[in-house]
DNA sequence: GCCAACGTTGGC
DNA sequence: GCCAACGTTGGC
């Protein structure tokens, strides 16, 4: 089993919004960026465990915890016109842009904020703590899963 | 295949 | 709203 850090934009899709979503699950929409796609497509697992991200708003963090509940499948999305997040170079045949679903599990009674991640000398390797990150989903050692876990009850 | 220009991300 | 950092595009 993998862990994971997914960013959002709570403005957009919000932990409580996943809460609310039907059986409490989502698929991953909108993604854009190749890296990104290609751990969605090739390596996110049912079961894997993803730290829920609110980037680019007030409360900076991790906001909660959700599972990967389905794997890789084509994210249409890229073929609605109407969409914010069409492309033109995606078609049926081939789609392009992959995505998986998650589902809702816990959401932090506060958010840990990007700035404790940074504090915590334990979780120095973390992704999101380095300057210039704009990777949207990023992979997290268990350790690191656990330690924000841990400080989400202090 | 290089790389300048451009658009986007995201913390502050 | 600013702007540094980054990924992508497209002319050559």
């Amino acid at each position: 089993m993998n862990y994971w850090l997914m960013k959002t934009e709570p403005d957009t899709f919000s932990i409580d919004d996943l809460k609310n979503a039907p059986l409490k699950t989502s698929s991953w929409e909108g993604v854009r960026n190749y890296q990104a796609r290609n751990f969605m497509r090739d390596q996110m697992k049912k079961g894997d465990l993803v730290l829920f991200y609110h980037s680019s708003c007030k409360d900076v963090g991790v906001a909660g915890i959700a599972e990967v509940v389905k794997e890789s499948h084509p994210d249409l999305s890229a073929l609605d016109t109407k969409s914010p997040y069409y492309d033109p170079k995606a078609t049926i045949a081939e789609p392009r842009w992959y995505m998986i679903a998650v589902k809702w599990k816990q959401s932090f009674k506060q958010v840990v904020s990007l700035h404790a991640i940074k504090e915590n000398p334990k979780l120095k390797e973390m992704l999101i703590t380095k300057k210039g990150n704009r990777l949207s989903i990023t992979p997290v050692l268990k350790n690191d899963f656990l330690e924000i876990q841990k400080m989400s009850t202090n």
